[in-house]
DNA sequence: TTGCACCACGTACAAACGTACGCTTACAAT
DNA sequence: ATTGTAAGCGTACGTTTGTACGTGGTGCAA
């Protein structure tokens, strides 16, 4: 397992995008971007390229186009970044977040109902050991 | 309302800590710091010096020793940071984090039981509504 | 009364970040 | 053939971050 380095804020941004998109070329993964990310296409491009220096994403040259896709998995990028914030913001302790998140957040019914199913689940597997 | 700039990590960590031990030294902050986030003492009078720039915290002269104190809201701070995460990090959808944290962040069963506490009360108040 | 311990404050400085320009080259339409 | 358009790639540059040192003042212990 490597050992990636953290990414900044909009690397995470990128890096999620070239997610949802898949292989993609920087054109892709900039247009791709959510409407209140806006940045220039260079910049994106900078973002991929330090992507890939920080082992979170590979490329290829395609013909003319360079083709970037992610290598490293969003679960392991999501799972690093949200322990560094629950360390760093609350000491380690995930339940305010989670309270915060639940109580502050507008998630839908069908939202509440799946955690729910999600918490019945893990008390019952708790009880269980 | 001020429009605080945002804090980086090791500023929150610093914040939090503030908020912890309420207004204090500099060697109050740095002695409350957990452990796994040593640093030097003028690091720590840095952070201070910069969250007071930043509008997070104020001080005052106490004698010969200078007092910060918090003057961000932990509540506000942590709403602004965890919006940014959640819209790099999951394009402004915070079910999925919510998910990631119960299932993977090893909440204990008093944590789980108020969050399904909360989550049956958030689903009456939507029915109701 | 001398010096240690401790603090405030100014300053430093490399690395990381955010953001982007400009040059070069290649295809595509005129 | 010419020219506009888009991509790659190198480079840039101010700001922020992480981390800390050094200087000078001041109160306390010896």
């Amino acid at each position: 397992m490597v050992d990636r380095q953290a990414l900044s804020k909009g690397e995470l941004a990128i890096a999620r995008t070239l997610w949802d998109v898949g292989p993609a070329t920087v054109r892709q993964v900039f247009e791709a971007l959510p409407a209140n990310l806006q940045m220039d296409f260079s910049t994106v491009q900078t973002y991929l390229r330090r992507l890939e220096t920080k082992a979170h994403a590979n490329s290829k040259l395609e013909g003319r186009v360079r083709i970037y896709s992610a290598r490293a998995k969003p679960h392991t990028v999501i799972r690093d970044t949200v322990n560094e914030l629950v360390d760093r913001l609350f000491a380690g302790d995930s339940l305010p977040l989670a309270r915060h998140l639940i109580e502050e957040r507008g998630i839908d019914e069908t939202g509440l109902a799946e955690l729910r199913k999600l918490i019945d689940r893990l008390e019952q597997e708790g009880k269980k050991s």
